[in-house]
DNA sequence: GGCTCATATGCGTCAATGTGCATATGAGCG
DNA sequence: CGCTCATATGCACATTGACGCATATGAGCC
């Protein structure tokens, strides 16, 4: 049981409908965690049956009525034993890091197309963190616990964006400096490599 | 698909068993990737069924006969296909992320012990990957492709397992000035906190 | 003789996840 | 009128993953 608890985790914030957790699954959450729509109405269903929440039906017209979840006491409960559990260190599980292992017997090409892609998408990330711990810690301090925790959360993101960028950007280096030996680089007219 | 494109890019060093995968994917690529025996030999026949590996029986005494598993000229085209595409950047998806962001909700004192256990794991990985680095590459230079690959490969482990670390070091201290507030802390004779 | 260990392969089940599809409606665009 | 978008919920199927169990045998230990 994992993305139960990541929901449980979010509706200590606040009440939410399904669909508000799916987008924040798309946002804050979500920047640690994927999780579609499907799985988290799934998951909401499960979680009812066992008591852990509450659906409050809004009627609405002109849109479905929406059911709005809250944490019940016994949901409460279980958040705090899973947290008290020893969590388990994940595996990193990165596609590149496999095509690194076998970097002889592929094309290095795409490899340095795949390799700039995700430098930029990285670095998008990591400034979308940055972004956002200046704007709710521009002090870089946090007041309560769940500030605390937020901040950590933010700054372990950060971090982790910006080491996976600059690592991808070692590793074009250095598929530069080698392919200058076997493969020729194309790169617009213009730009030329300084060990072409 | 992902754990059959890592079998074939760990088959692309030599033709291995299931057995002897079953034990790569518990040290070197295992670092990055969890994988028992059971899915190892799931994977595997499927693989045969779509005739990207080749199955070589040899009959053994004493033990029982081994099936060493050999890439085909099919399995290195998918290979190099597979690496072609595009990868997915992954999701983080650590517990403790989760319960960061609930922590007003849970104990403190069982998210130190977590912490603390999880710092000493990522120490010891770290010293892992280093001890590797130094033993392999030595001047921290790599020759031929694969060895490139493998390098870059062990530098972001360690990379990695350092940020964590640091970070469970960083939200300890963050937690133990905090928790004197509200929450007595627990710690041997003679520790004292600076706040409390 | 019974115990576990290492070697070597595999099945079955269930939970977790991923992907596509279905339903319902008002609003805005062409 | 048909098209897509945003809101809001959900089912069905396939894959992936985690966990236990089964089989077979030589070697070493008590």
């Amino acid at each position: 049981m994992a993305l139960g608890d990541a929901i449980l985790a979010c509706l200590t914030e606040r009440p939410m409908t399904g669909y508000e957790l799916a987008k924040t699954f798309d946002s804050s959450i979500g920047f640690f965690w994927k999780a579609d729509h499907q799985q988290i109405y799934r998951e909401l269903s499960k979680l009812r049956d066992r008591g852990h929440i509450q659906g409050r039906e809004v009627v609405q017209t002109g849109k479905p009525n929406k059911l709005i979840y809250t944490l019940t006491p016994e949901g409460r409960t279980a958040l705090r034993h899973w947290a008290a559990r020893p969590s388990t260190p994940p595996s990193i599980k990165d596609d590149l890091l496999v095509r690194l292992h076998a970097l002889d017997s592929i094309d290095i090409e795409p490899m340095r197309t795949d390799l700039m892609a995700r430098l930029e998408h990285h670095r998008d990330r990591h400034a979308n963190y940055e972004r956002i711990l200046k704007k709710r810690f521009p002090d870089g301090t946090a007041e309560g616990r769940l500030d605390l925790g937020n901040l950590l959360l933010l700054r372990l993101g950060a971090r982790h964006e910006q080491m996976v960028a600059d690592f991808c950007e070692e590793a074009l280096e250095a598929l530069s400096a080698m392919s200058g030996k076997s493969t020729v680089v194309t790169l617009e007219d213009g730009k030329r490599e300084g060990k072409g």
